[in-house]
RNA sequence: CAAGUAGAUCGCCUUAUCGCUCGAAUGCUGAACUUGUUUCAGUUAAACAUAUAGUUUAUUUAAAAGGUACUGAAACAAGUUCAGCACUUGAGAGGAAAGUCCGAACACCAUAGUGCAACAUAGUGGUUAACAACCACCAGUCGUGAGGCUAGGAAAAGUGCAACAGAAAGUAUGUACAGGUCAAGCUGUAGUGAAACCAGGUAAACUCUAUGUGGUGCAAUGUCAUGUAAACCAGUGUCCCGAUAACUAUCGGGAGAGAGCGGCACGUUCGAUGCUGGAGGGUAGGCAGCUAAAGUAUAUUGGUAACAAUAUACUCAGAUAAAUGAUAAGGGCUUUUUAUACUUAUUUUAGGUUAUCCUGAAACAAGUUCAAGAAGUACAGAAUUCGGCUUAUAGAUUUACUUGAAUA
RNA sequence: CGGGAUGUGGCGCAGUCCGGUUAGCGUACACGGCUGGGGGUCGUGUGGUCGCAGGUUCAAAUCCUGUCAUCCCGA
């Protein structure tokens, strides 16, 4: 009985967003060019939550999407290839299911890249948790 | 049963929801191409005329209209290809994908040259596309043994090296004791040291012998798109002969500073729009290469074995800031704690008994069954592709053998 | 994909090419002297099995092989 309530408002909730916003996250919305990348560090701003870190800069590209976003663990602090995906996933998975809440009003084009910068293995409720605050101070930096 | 040796295999699973990458089918939309139909415009030869447009005649037909054929445009239809969207469906990390230590495939680079240098290998035979890999045997060495390890050619071709100790370490001479002589390190033993007089050691010291190696790597390479500067500054640097009517242009021949062939020489190619240095400009996207192969599985045959041959079946990732996942629930497996029951051995104790026997109780140890809880569930992520090697790895399964102990 | 360097007391470095039996130097630390005390200086001392494993050799920080870690460079 407490499962299936459970399970039933997790249903709920994905129906909800659905009605907003596909929570796909495909290959045209990925931050892929190496010239807008290296433009992005270059000049774009940036927020943190610890342990994560948004860098952004507002642009125009031809596909009809709200944001290009990319994610990055850097090899200094992660040494293994397996843990370096193991976060990056999480990442993906969590702006995957919030961006709809936060991006969908947004009218002009944004360039993404979140950074992990802590030292020890996250888990899902805690990335989450962060880049939901790390999102709310973008939104407020923004609309300044 | 305990301890070990050598191999072989596996290395989490299920369900639900939401995703990612690649492929296939269907539908819709768009673009390009091809074919067909319809409509419209044009067409051949000669003469004349003209800035052009054109006019006349001829050709086909009995004659006219028109058609066939060719060119262009538009519309419609069908097909193919490509792109986007929707939906359905299939597939999607490893035993080491890792390290990049060897060997190849493949691609390009003076059509790949010669000598030297450099590097690698080193018992014998075999396997292989190839190898520093693997297999068999011999030898040495370690281990009680099963087995492990070995860069295992040459010191009578030459050059070197050997601290300390010791008389003396190769051109060296003498201590003690004993022997011995006309005399003498002449002889033996002791002593030093890893090594001490018909010497030996060291080649993972130089070296010699035999064999092998061209270089660079998928960021190779090809192609499309975009973009730019054979520009600028400084330095340095070309002459001769012949032909064409000709110091200047062109052609042929000769010399030629310098540069390339990542060490040197020869050789070879380029060579005055060269060469050297400085300061700088541009691109960083797509596609191919890219995954059907020295392929995987099974069986049989040959071989001591590595391995080879044959047959049958199968098709099994292709990303590029880099897919193969996230969450929830449940289940395996391992360790451990608690509790229950049972079995076995030992000790203590009570009773019975001729008894070393039987029965009951308690303690402790080992094992099994079942229940609940806790913890753990490794190492690690394809990047052109293969063959090896090396390193990391929780745990599980299994084969053969060795040693020790006990029982029958 | 390819090339190179380093690893030695707590810290920073020599020694390695060409093997030899005391593994040094500076700094830090401890003790003592000089000073009334501090600082400074002088002297004495502690601390290493040379990243790890194996091999060659009479002998290895040094030679060879493998391996681990860190750092740098090129296309």
């Amino acid at each position: 009985m407490h499962y299936l309530i459970e399970e039933l408002i997790v249903i709920a909730t994905f129906v909800f967003l659905y009605q907003f916003m596909s929570v796909s996250y495909p290959k045209k919305e990925k931050l892929k060019s190496k010239k807008l990348i290296e433009q992005l560090f270059s000049e774009g701003q940036s927020v943190s939550a610890f342990p994560l870190r948004l860098v952004y800069m507002p642009t125009s590209f031809d596909d009809d999407v709200v944001a290009k976003t990319g994610v990055s663990v850097s090899k200094r602090n992660f040494k293994t290839a397996v843990d370096r995906n193991r976060i990056k996933r999480l990442l993906r998975e969590v702006y995957r299911l919030n961006k709809a809440v936060y991006f969908n009003n947004i009218t002009t084009q944004y360039a993404f890249m979140i950074l992990y910068i802590g030292k020890d293995k996250p888990t899902m409720t805690q990335v989450e948790s962060r880049m939901k605050l790390l999102f709310e101070k973008f939104s407020n930096k923004v609309s300044q």
